[in-house]
DNA sequence: TTGTATGCGTTATCAT
DNA sequence: ATGATAACGCATACAA
């Protein structure tokens, strides 16, 4: 039923030369006769001749394509960053096979097994939000296996790492809130176990610090599955609106914790801004149009993928073993709305 | 420096046994000998050996991996449908490699020899704006690739297909607004290549005669690059509000127009819906939340993603060519916002 | 029950 | 300048 693609064999036999002569004809070696060439290559032409990459494969030992896990592909940022490291790979005529983890440590590894098996020559990940034990990366990093993690790296491993500087975008955040006169300002981060919450969490700290305002753990919350359930921040919303200092401004550390946060306070009627000040790391399309928000930390998604994609096929390209491993940081982007309020 | 997998040989070697025992008991046959089977399974645990898929795929002619192309991984509804196909996938056994055609014709055609050379079994694909030229499809079917089409589909090749009830959704749309007491409707399509923007602004142009509208061509606006580009939405926008029957509404025919049609009214300080009706087809995360917006028109991009896996795996495993080609159409979800205006 | 040989499509290494 | 052969890792038809 499938469609017999043409092989070296057949051209080979169609024109009475041998597979080799075929072959080195096609890469136009310099031991082919013009003739020979000439046949051949018009024939190829003619019969639309493509190689079979996955013959290759398993000759080079090499299947020019990447893994990308991430813990969910329709999430603006990651979607943002699966871009990039697309438009890398094509040029570099690489193949980009994409696995989620859905914020689950079981699948992350499942998916980690799957992408390894020699199907990939390298993957570029952000762990889940469940993942403390990073043994699963190791592990597959010391076999051989390139990798290069992203926004939600592995603190303790040794690799390439692209991130955004976590800290300055929540402090840059932090201090607009304190310029705009909110006084108790309460944060929402991801799971804690991930390093994006502890950079981030330490921003919001530093901006409160240098203002001399005390810093009160009862306005610092968690979600342990990174926002991605409503349910989750619903609980930490509750918890904060509760807590005996009531805040009067909120930093949510992520997408999906900004966009269930205002989820919440419409739900719970809650004016942004005027009742509660919010600002939050958005990568979504239309955050800077909602007129709730008093501004948004954009991370330059498409860059990190593309650095991280870069990166990593210079990793797969080069023979030696990476020696000195790279932690670029990107700059954060503070979108302020037009007209701040009070 | 890459770690050497084990194979089935280095299992033989070690073992003292042929590759074939090795191979069989692997694949725990009944001609292997108890004794034989624990020997070789626990030695592989021990190594943790694992099939390598790429020879697998040589020898089988088939690569166990299917193609999504789309114009544009960070659109939200497109990566909702490639989360539903990597679901799917990922529960069969299939890779899932991604690559966009950036809304260019001259990009969808490479991205498609690209997946061809068979390096996929199957391709899952919505067309390029620019795309009026079906034939590069249409090869690569004949060929026997395995193809299904979803949302923006080529109507006049015979595949499987995905869609939405686009006629309906927008016909829904409109009433609505007419409903709200909007007089005076115009619409911004996408390209008007594309089938989705006919049957989009087909249910448009049956509400309006429902009503006893007369529809007005000045009314109708297209974006040949799909609302990609803000431009080319401000152009549309300009265009209608200069028409001579100047629009008090707007349906907005895909996320991106939207988005952007929101950007523009903002930049020029149109209040919605006060000034200006809207309603769009839009699965942005946030969409429902915006003030601005009437209601939304929601695809089902997530159940769309796993029925066109779900139908091109069927295609893939069945040994026999398909005869019937299936056009599954999903209803749209008219996001209602709970207080209409006026 | 186990082993040998072949082939999947390609290229590299040896011949000729 | 060209051809024969082996190899990549696996599965299987055929032998023993």
């Amino acid at each position: 039923m499938k469609f017999e693609a043409v092989t070296i064999k057949d051209i080979a036999k169609a024109l009475g030369l041998s597979t080799s002569t075929v072959s080195r004809a096609l890469r136009d070696s310099y031991e082919i006769s013009p003739e020979t060439k000439e046949k051949v290559l018009q024939y190829a032409r003619e019969t639309n001749y493509r190689p079979n990459p996955i013959a290759l494969s398993l000759k080079e030992k090499r299947s020019s394509s990447i893994g990308v896990l991430v813990s969910e592909i329709a999430n603006s940022f990651f979607s943002q960053v699966i871009n990039g490291i697309e438009s890398v790979a094509q040029e570099r005529g690489y193949n980009v096979v994409i696995a989620q983890s859905k914020e689950s440590y079981e699948r992350e590894v499942s998916a980690l097994n799957y992408l390894a098996s020699r199907s990939v020559d390298g993957i570029i990940l952000s762990v889940s939000a469940e993942t403390y034990d990073f043994s699963a990366i190791s592990n597959l990093y010391n076999k051989g296996m390139a990798m290069v993690g992203f926004d939600r790296i592995a603190e303790t491993l040794q690799m390439h790492k692209v991130i955004v500087n976590n800290k300055r975008g929540a402090y840059d955040a932090t201090s607009q809130l304190i310029k705009n006169g909110f006084k108790n300002i309460a944060c929402i981060a991801s799971s804690s176990y991930l390093s994006i919450s502890k950079e981030r969490i330490q921003g919001y700290i530093d901006a409160l610090q240098e203002n001399n305002i005390k810093v009160n753990d009862e306005l610092i919350a968690y979600c342990a599955h990174g926002g991605m359930l409503y349910d989750e921040v619903e609980v930490a919303m509750k918890k904060l609106m509760s807590s005996t200092k009531k805040p009067d401004a909120i930093i949510a550390c992520s997408d999906k914790i900004t966009t269930n946060a205002m989820r919440y306070c419409k739900k719970e009627k809650i004016a942004i801004p005027e009742k509660l000040g919010l600002i939050g790391f958005s990568n979504l399309d239309l955050t800077e149009l909602l007129s709730p928000s008093l501004s948004v930390v954009r991370q330059p998604a498409g860059d990190m993928g593309k650095k991280a994609a870069e990166l990593l096929l210079s990793m797969i390209e080069s023979k030696r073993a990476v020696t000195e491993f790279q932690t670029v940081v990107l700059p954060a982007e503070i979108h302020e709305r037009e007209s701040s309020i009070k």
